[in-house]
DNA sequence: GTCTATAGGCTGATAGAC
DNA sequence: GTCTATCAGCCTATAGAC
C-alpha cells in the first residue's frame, strides 16, 4: 500500500538500467558486425552486464535483436508518420524527408545499418511485428512522389523506382560512414576529409528535385505564365 | 550395372570443377548469409563437394571468402577501367556507367550485396589485394563528374557526395532485389511485381542526368542545342 | 582428389549460489 | 537481479584411409 509514485532506488543499477545497457550495446554491435557476427558475450562485455541477463531479459539473442528491430523501426515509422501529416508541395515534403532522415541518423546511429543488412539478408528477421511498420513506412513515402505527379510538380516517373533511389542513397551513406571514416583515417581513399552528412543531404536533395521536377528548374522555367 | 562410358564417376570430377563449384557456392552464400552466417558445411554441400576440400583447395573459409572478393572486385574494376577509356560527354559517360553496373549486376547477381556487406562491416575483409581495386574504381568514376563540371555539363556539384548518391542507388537496387522478391510474393508490399532492373536503371539515369544538369534539361534547354 | 572421423575451440543457454 | 559454473551443440580445420 506504498506510496504509487515512481521512486527509484538509486546509487545502484537497477532493472531497467541494465535492460537498456544491453539494448545500447546490442545495437551498436549488431549493426557493426551483423547478427551473426555478434555473440552475446560481445553484448555483455559492452553493456558491463552478465551475459545471464540476456536470456533473463529478452529470452535469449534472437528476442533480443528483435525487440531492437522493433523499437527502431517504429520510431522511424513515427516520425514519418507526423512528417507526412503536414501539408506542402511534393518538392517540399520531399526535401523534408530527406532531411528528417539526416535527423534520425543522428538520432539513432544504428538504424541505416541494421535496416540495410535486413534488406540485404531478405528481411530473415523481419517478423509480423516489425513488417507492418517497415510496409507503412513505404507506403506513406511512396505517396510524396505520387503527390507530386498529381499535382504537376514531378515528372510522371514511377514512384516505387524513384522510392529505392532516394532509400538507397540515405540508407548507403549513413550505413557506410564508419568505412569512410577508416579509410579516409588510414590514407585508403584519396579523399581530404569524410564527407559532412548536412552536405550530403543538402546534394541529394538538389539532385532529386531538379532530377523529378516536371520543368526544367525554377530559375529558368519557361513555362506559361501563370 | 555398368559405368557408363564418357561419365566421370561421382567423386572423381577434375580440380578446376571442384573449385569453381565451391567458389560459385560461396559467393551465392556469403552475399546472402555474410561471413558468419555461412558455415564450410553449407558452401560444401551446394557446392556438392567435401568440406575438406575448402582447406584443400583454399586453405579455409576466411582465404575462400578472400578470393571471391578479389575475383570479383577485380572484375568490377578492369570492366570500369575499359568503360572510361572511352570518351564522351560526362552525360554519356554516366549513363554508360549505370548501364554497365546493371550489366555487370546481371552477371555477377552477388558482386553489390557482397561489395554492401563489405562497407557496412567497415571494410574489415579488404585486404591489401582487395583495396587498390576498390580505390581506383572510386577515383576512376569520380573524374566522371570532375569531367562534367569542367565541361560544363555538370553544375558544380560535390563530386565525392554525388558520387555517393549513384553508388548507394546502384547497390541498394541490386542487394535488396531477392527481398523484394520475396516480400511481393509473399504479399507483404502493396506491389503488383518486382521492379525490373533495366526500368530502375532507365530512372536513375534520368534523375541523375536531369538532376546533375547545368542547364535545365535537354528537352527544355533555352539554350543552342549544342 | 576425395572422403570419413575426430579433435579442439567457441557458442548460446541455464541451473543454482548469493 | 546478478553472477559463476557448466553443458550440449555446432563450428572450422585436419590427419589419415582409400
Amino acid at each position: 500500500m506504498q506510496a504509487q509514485a515512481g521512486e527509484r532506488v538509486r546509487g545502484q543499477r537497477d532493472a531497467e538500467a541494465t535492460k537498456e545497457a544491453l539494448l545500447d550495446a546490442g545495437s551498436e554491435l549488431f549493426a557493426t558486425h551483423g547478427f551473426d557476427g555478434t555473440t552475446v558475450d560481445m553484448i555483455a562485455r559492452r553493456a558491463r552486464a552478465n551475459k545471464a541477463m540476456i536470456s533473463y531479459y529478452f529470452g535469449g539473442k534472437e528476442r533480443l535483436y528483435e525487440q531492437i528491430l522493433i523499437s527502431t523501426f517504429s520510431e522511424v515509422g513515427s516520425r514519418i508518420e507526423t512528417l507526412l501529416e503536414g501539408s506542402g508541395s511534393a518538392d517540399e515534403m520531399l526535401r523534408a524527408f530527406a532531411a528528417m532522415f539526416g535527423d534520425l541518423a543522428a538520432r539513432r546511429p544504428h538504424f541505416p545499418a541494421m535496416m540495410m543488412r535486413e534488406a540485404i539478408s531478405g528481411g530473415r528477421h523481419l517478423s509480423e511485428r516489425v513488417l507492418p511498420v517497415f510496409r507503412d513506412m513505404f507506403v506513406k513515402v511512396r505517396r510524396i512522389y505520387e503527390q507530386g505527379i498529381e499535382e504537376g510538380t514531378f515528372r510522371p516517373v514511377d514512384p516505387v523506382l524513384t522510392h529505392l533511389v532516394v532509400m538507397g542513397s540515405l540508407l548507403f551513406f549513413f550505413a557506410t560512414e564508419p568505412m569512410r571514416a577508416r579509410l579516409i583515417a588510414d590514407g585508403g581513399l584519396p579523399v581530404a576529409q569524410a564527407p559532412q552528412p548536412e552536405a550530403f543531404i543538402a546534394n541529394l536533395q538538389e539532385i532529386l528535385v531538379r532530377g523529378l521536377a516536371a520543368r526544367p528548374s525554377p530559375a529558368a522555367a519557361d513555362g506559361p505564365a501563370r
